[in-house]
DNA sequence: TTGCGTTCGGGACAAATGTCCTTTCTCTTT
DNA sequence: AAAGAGAAAGGACATTTGTCCCGAACGCAA
């Protein structure tokens, strides 16, 4: 539910620290409710998040909302766009203050073709978002929503994450007023 | 919703050519409905895909299937679990005669660690998942049957991939009953 | 040709979820 | 203190989907 990654933030930290052009990889700060990235709109930066949350949500036409991610320290946004070369996926927003190292799209460019470290952190993080994504995507279709409320719920204690009921609906893909529906009969 | 990657196929056909141990990559056979990977258990072996299709699969413990996409030539299986070092996410079985090169998990893992280029097809195939499954899993969620399954009739007609019906309502995560009551409905 | 078993499609009803609207609560402003 | 606006919760009804079971069709064997 909320990924971090101390290993990736590490890297980047020492990549930060050691640059010799100071513009390859700069500190940004966005306030709560910010969108970082928007959906459909090419993005400028490859981020990484130094502190604070995000969520990463997809907008469909029916103006519903599904939220894939709430990504954390050390957790990487922007890169499937780049690699792809395509609009941003989803919009990300923060859901507390955020600081994140926003790195330049050619110098990333540069170390994904040439940093093995890079690679296989990037494969890792990849490898790590597919589980999540499509085991999740199979519970959620073949699960009512009390089954993955339950399961919801208990990530949530484990991680001691403060959401709202929009974003709890938003993230199991229903209406809130099927949430509070669910949450009143299971004495919630 | 069925993937095919002709670069992919060019590299490994290439290393299977060349390799001076003939034991690192092997060919194998699998005939209609056998599983190449079993869920829950260790992967023996990573493989690619060199002729036929295969189904990738969750099977939830209410017994119920879904469909995660339908891999095709050129495409690379087990190569997510031997990264996370975890036993099969899934089961993928052949919907047709399949041919694979088999390839040695020793082999594989020194080429991930030692090869830019084996890296980088790789970041783009996960690429390539994550997108295709996130943006699957919020439209199947937040739409109905039966748009889903319009759009399922399109990509289909534009692949020219035969699927059964338990095998299209396996993809939408619905029962066969739901599929055939919207087909009803749409006159197909 | 007939009988049996399996598969497929759909009827009927139940369950799950969405939509719309009302009421209550909370917060802010006057 | 009161009024107004916005947010949150829930009632009522509609829609969507799942479950169970039955009948028809098909294939195979005797």
């Amino acid at each position: 539910m909320l990924r971090t990654n101390e290993s990736f933030l590490q890297y980047i930290e020492q990549l930060y620290h050691s640059q010799p052009r100071k513009e390859d990889i700069i500190e940004r700060s966005f306030t709560k409710g910010k969108k970082l990235l928007v959906q459909n709109e090419k993005p400028s930066k490859v981020m990484l998040i130094k502190s604070g949350i995000t969520k990463c949500f997809f907008t469909e036409e029916n103006d519903k909302a599904f939220i894939v991610e709430f990504l954390g320290k050390g957790e990487i946004l922007g890169e499937i766009e780049l690699i792809r070369n395509i609009p941003c996926l989803c919009n990300i927003e923060a859901i507390t203050d955020v600081e994140v190292y926003a790195i330049a799209i050619p110098y990333f460019s540069e170390l994904v073709r040439s940093s093995l470290e890079l690679n296989n952190l990037l494969l890792s993080v990849f490898a790590e978002r597919i589980v999540n994504t499509s085991s999740r995507a199979s519970y959620q279709q073949l699960y009512t929503i009390e089954n993955s409320l339950s399961k919801l719920l208990e990530l949530q204690s484990k991680q001691e994450i403060e959401l709202s009921k929009e974003d709890i609906a938003a993230y199991l893909g229903i209406t809130v007023r099927s949430l509070n529906r669910v949450m009143k009969e299971k004495h919630i």
